[in-house]
DNA sequence: CTGCAAAGTTGCAACAGATGCAGAATTGCA
DNA sequence: TGCAATTCTGCATCTGTTGCAACTTTGCAG
């Protein structure tokens, strides 16, 4: 019987043609654009039919997803595992800078092109704005339960408002075509403000003419 | 010539045909669900081809925001005008409670429908969030236009920030069902929270053991 | 009242995404 | 080598969506 090792060739061959289909997709999503490209092309760019397209992703918009969801559920669950001594501040404002860098992680080459699809595209990013609110939610049980002296309402509203303006951030420094440094730096001021308050900016405090 | 009055025959009977469909579709949904509802069967309800359909709505979804879509760009319309005297924190305030009743009005028999729907169907969820976070750019720009000494990373982050936490306020008092006057307390305390700050938040400042 | 042009409605054909199903091909292992 | 599980594939089908052309209704001028 084979070892742990490599799981077995039949298990490598499935991962070989995923990433076989994937890096067709966003070849063709690149060259072409996303409308303009059709699931039979995708699938004889990858050299399988049609049909086993929807064996590796439940639809043509999880092929640009299916990366990013993987890396939001570990930074869910890394958000499980915390060590004692900091208070919740920190966490929380570890917890939101470790989200956002797994948005912006770039990997390899369709990187670029994932992010600039789903900036474009409304229905695309429909998606990510949802895959972004179901860890709004996963961050507001963990304040729940690090918290429990907080009401549910003020961590609804405290993870509501972190997660917003981060994601606030991070769309407006891509769409600007910002540095990912800037978007860190961007990222931190946001966060200041919030722990600091708004009563806090003069500018907002003082009666318009 | 025909005047002012109603608009002419034509007008309102499209108007007619526009609500007959609207209502069908809605009937049917709230009978079978969404997805169990054809456009075929919203068609042959409201007594027109389905061809004609397409005519009225772009798709199948906007059925559903149409009414809410029309609603928010009446916010943000009324964004843009606004009375000297205030500060840009009460007018920010004050625009984010117009955005939380536009988005809870549930107006004549459809509404808790459309309220339903939304919230249990990941597809319309994500296009509610879009939405959403269109009329979040919209506030930023009046923040910015309010605020002239304010840094626009400053403007997205506040406006992230409150629309954000109003969003998951909403969405949360949703789901547990909550009656709308709680929605409005709970809104409250959220934006009181963000004025305040985090730091000003005992429980979230202490180490945790 | 009548006819014409504009506006609205409809059927038809077509395309793309998605799904169920059954048979063919492949793989793992005894 | 052969069997059983797994995977791949083609096929049929459904649904949403769009373009097009023909048909019908409406508004209005003469």
């Amino acid at each position: 019987m084979p070892h742990v090792e490599s799981a077995g060739l039949r298990e490598r061959k499935k991962q070989r043609t995923r990433q076989a289909i994937f890096a067709a997709a966003l070849r063709l999503f690149a060259e072409r654009g996303y409308d303009e490209t059709t699931i039979a092309d995708i699938a004889a760019a990858a050299d399988v039919s049609p049909r086993t397209f929807f064996a590796y992703f439940p639809s043509k918009e999880d092929v640009i997803f299916a990366e990013i969801d993987d890396r939001l559920a570990e930074v869910q669950q890394r958000l499980s595992r915390r060590t004692p001594g900091e208070t919740p501040l920190e966490i929380i404002r570890q917890s939101v800078v470790e989200v956002m860098e797994a948005l912006v992680a770039e990997q390899g080459e369709h990187g670029p092109v994932q992010v600039r699809l789903v900036l474009e595209r409304p229905a695309l990013q429909a998606r990510a704005l949802q895959r972004m609110h179901e860890t709004k939610q996963e961050v507001q049980r963990q304040i729940c339960q690090l918290c429990p002296g907080l009401d549910e309402i003020e961590a609804v509203a405290i993870s509501g408002m972190a997660l917003g303006a981060m994601q606030s951030v991070v769309i407006h420094c891509r769409q600007n075509g910002l540095a990912p440094g800037t978007t860190r730096t961007a990222l931190d001021r946001a966060l200041a403000l919030m722990e600091r308050g708004l009563r806090s900016v003069p500018a907002l405090n003082e009666p318009i003419p």
